[in-house]
RNA sequence: GGCGGUGUAGCUCAGUAGGCUAGAGCAUGCGGCUCAUAUCCGCAGUGUCCGGGGUUCGACUCCCUGCACCGCCA
């Protein structure tokens, strides 16, 4: 049987969980769940780093030793995972016992191979801070939390030989091309490793730090960072004898975002390499969600928070949205309104609109039972059955490399395709003749089968709607006990089975206030041959019109009609004009114009315009409106 | 200062390992259907694919260069 084992980075204690820990986590849920579909035995682990100062210092602040301080907030990640339907195998902590004693065996093995020394080294160190800082740490010299001068002091360390492996990780990289993927991270640790690569610091002295894993050939000092946490990947597997080790190793992937890839594309390998581990299969790297906080929503006054939003709109919702958002390895933009956007358009009118019609339809012509096939396919439900074969294979194909919003776009052209062919089917029409019931039978059965294929195809990202969706067409499953090659065949749903309708999948989100109502215009006197009408004297008034002064003028980018005016009426208004063609920004300021003061405001090119500038037309040209002699800014004009 | 990335439709972004009229979603306008969550389907657009040079029969795509923004390192 095939192997699959994909990890998270620990997170570091010293923050509560945010998006960014929320997506590496939700990605590696996803890549589980999709394994299993396949019939993978997978593992999955995700878990939390808790020692170094950081965290004592943090634990100081709260008034509480560093252990409780490590239980509270590795607590916190713990319990987020299963509200966003994470399912992993196993959380790790650095303060587990075994992870501790596997981290030790491992110092031993590299230090007795004679990759670990001990030496001595000269920097800045801190004394309120008792650490050592690098000088671009320094603020104008000076330590940034005590405002003091550091002391250069002498320090004697353990280091790791990395340097050794220098050459030897760059014919490894270049051999196996998507080790490190998406691409521009491997050319970046490829960029890294032009420059010598120095040995790596990786104690410190129990004295400065206590709060780490003892050396276990020297009880004076502690191991630093990346001994520690990096280890997590295999102690958590029970290395070196544990049979989830000898199963999973090196079934591996890791998943990281961009922030931490020189440890993991570096750091890491010529650790596993020093430690005699064959490597890991890929290591894979995201980027960055922007917080776009002024497209959250606001309420209290409190900025909501991003993992929030997960509740309010459901777990489902939150993570279709970061995985067809953003491409893997990009950076992408997070919203309230963009998710809103995408939760209305893709899962409630596309997705969560078609299996409510089937339903409906199921229910209105044949009592809610599934139909059979009664006709010879047609090329209609040929071409939407190959639709959904091929939006399988697209899911098959890219998922394994981390193309989420390619996948989740062949299934909706699936789902488009099948909202098509209810229009072209018609089965209303077909409903009204007797003549037409068994193709009307193969039309909803052909409807049926396409929700139920999409449906198990969506399971690895959203598995809450792919139970829903699989119940109510009856055939009830656990989300993880789904496989692709059974549950995913065409044609297999029971004939006769009763359906249920039940309530919508994903409610629309109302955003929009609804549309002032026009005013109902009276009827005007038309008059023949679609000349001018002729308006009531009343209907004129309405019309405000007012002399401005242009304050200012510019281009509008990208625009060769548009600028953008500052015009004074009295109080100043911003309006988009389109006369950039024939005036130019500098000729218009200081210029009295007429303008409609009252018009709705509307945006233009992304600019709000706030009134209209009046101009004659002749022929080509444009010619300002003017009065006779300079008036007072904002005068009236009837 | 060095290295890397990004710059494509009003907005958010795909895409092209060089080739006929450059794409999607949203937003906008018009039309159609009525099974459905006022949903769905069809049609309509708009782009100096950041600027400038070069290679080529042909560049949005390759090379050089400039600008803007972002990241990493020193």
């Amino acid at each position: 049987m095939n192997h699959f084992y994909i990890t998270t980075p620990i997170y570091y204690v010293n923050a509560e969980p945010h998006m960014g820990h929320a997506y590496t986590t939700i990605v590696a849920d996803v890549m589980n769940r999709f394994h299993r579909l396949l019939g993978y035995r997978t593992f999955f682990l995700t878990g939390t780093d808790e020692h170094g100062d950081k965290i004592v210092q943090a634990a100081r602040g709260a008034g509480m030793d560093p252990k409780s301080y490590a239980d509270r907030i590795s607590r916190m990640f713990r319990d987020t995972w299963p509200t966003l339907n994470v399912r992993n195998d196993r959380f790790i902590r650095t303060t587990d016992p075994e992870h501790i004693r596997v981290v030790q065996a491992i110092l031993q093995h590299v230090y007795d191979a004679g990759d670990i020394y001990f030496s001595h080294y000269r920097g800045l160190y801190c004394v309120g801070c008792e650490r050592f800082y690098t000088e671009r740490e320094l603020v104008d010299g000076k330590c940034p939390d005590h405002d003091r001068e550091p002391v250069e002091r002498e320090e004697a360390n353990y280091f790791f030989r990395m340097s050794k492996y220098q050459q030897w990780l760059i014919d490894t990289i270049n051999d196996q091309p998507a080790l490190i993927r998406p691409e521009r991270y491997r050319n970046e640790v490829l960029a890294f490793l032009r420059e010598p690569l120095e040995d790596l610091c990786i104690s410190r002295p129990k004295e400065r730090l206590a709060w780490g894993i003892p050396l276990p050939f020297d009880d004076q000092y502690v191991t630093y960072v990346w001994f520690d946490a990096l280890i997590n990947y295999v102690s958590a597997l029970g290395y070196p004898d544990g049979s989830l080790y000898r199963e999973f190793w090196p079934a591996v992937q890791h998943t990281i975002a961009k922030d931490i890839l020189k440890p993991h594309g570096i750091y890491w390998p010529t650790m596993i390499k020093a430690a005699g581990l064959p490597l890991f299969q890929h290591l894979n790297v995201h980027g960055y969600w922007k917080i776009d906080e002024g497209k959250m929503s606001k309420s209290k006054g409190k900025v909501v928070r991003p993992l929030d939003l997960a509740s309010k709109y459901g777990v489902d919702a939150f993570r279709y949205f970061l995985l067809r958002e953003m491409v893997f390895g990009l950076d992408a933009n997070f919203s309230e309104e963009a998710l809103v956007q995408r939760l209305n358009a893709d899962l409630a009118n596309d997705l969560g609109n078609l299996f409510s019609r089937t339903l409906a339809m199921t229910d209105k012509y044949f009592a809610g039972k599934v139909p059979p096939f009664t006709a010879t396919a047609t090329e209609l439900d040929e071409q939407l059955q190959q639709q959904v074969a091929r939006a399988a294979a697209e899911v098959v194909a890219e998922v394994p490399k981390f193309g989420f919003h390619k996948a989740l776009m062949a299934i909706w052209e699936c789902l488009n395709a099948a909202n098509r062919y209810v229009d072209h089917a018609a089965p209303w029409n077909l409903a009204k003749h007797p003549a037409h019931q068994d193709r009307l039978k193969t039309v909803i059965r052909t409807l049926l089968e396409v929700n139920k294929v999409t449906a198990v195809l969506i399971a690895p990202f959203m598995p809450e709607t792919a139970e829903k969706i699989l119940a109510r067409l009856g055939c009830s499953k656990p989300s993880l006990e789904l496989r692709l090659a059974d549950d995913g065949q065409w044609g297999t749903l029971e004939e006769g089975r009763a359906v249920s309708k039940g309530e919508a999948l994903f409610p629309r989100i109302e955003t929009k206030e609804p549309k002032p109502e026009r005013q109902a215009s009276p009827p005007v006197a038309q008059e023949a041959e679609g000349r001018s009408r002729l308006l009531p004297f009343d209907r004129f008034k309405e019309l405000d019109l007012r002399v401005g002064v242009v304050k200012h003028a510019e281009r509008i980018p990208k625009s060769k009609k548009l600028l953008l005016l500052k015009v004074d009426l009295g109080e100043e208004r911003q309006v988009v004009a389109g006369i950039g063609q024939t005036h130019t920004p500098e000729e218009l300021i200081g210029r009295q114009v007429l303008m409609v003061a009252n018009l709705e405001p509307a945006k233009l090119m992304g600019y709000e315009s706030q009134g209209m500038i009046l101009v004659a037309e002749d022929g080509e040209r444009l010619r300002l409106l003017t009065p006779e002699q300079p008036v007072k800014a904002g005068a009236s004009v009837s």
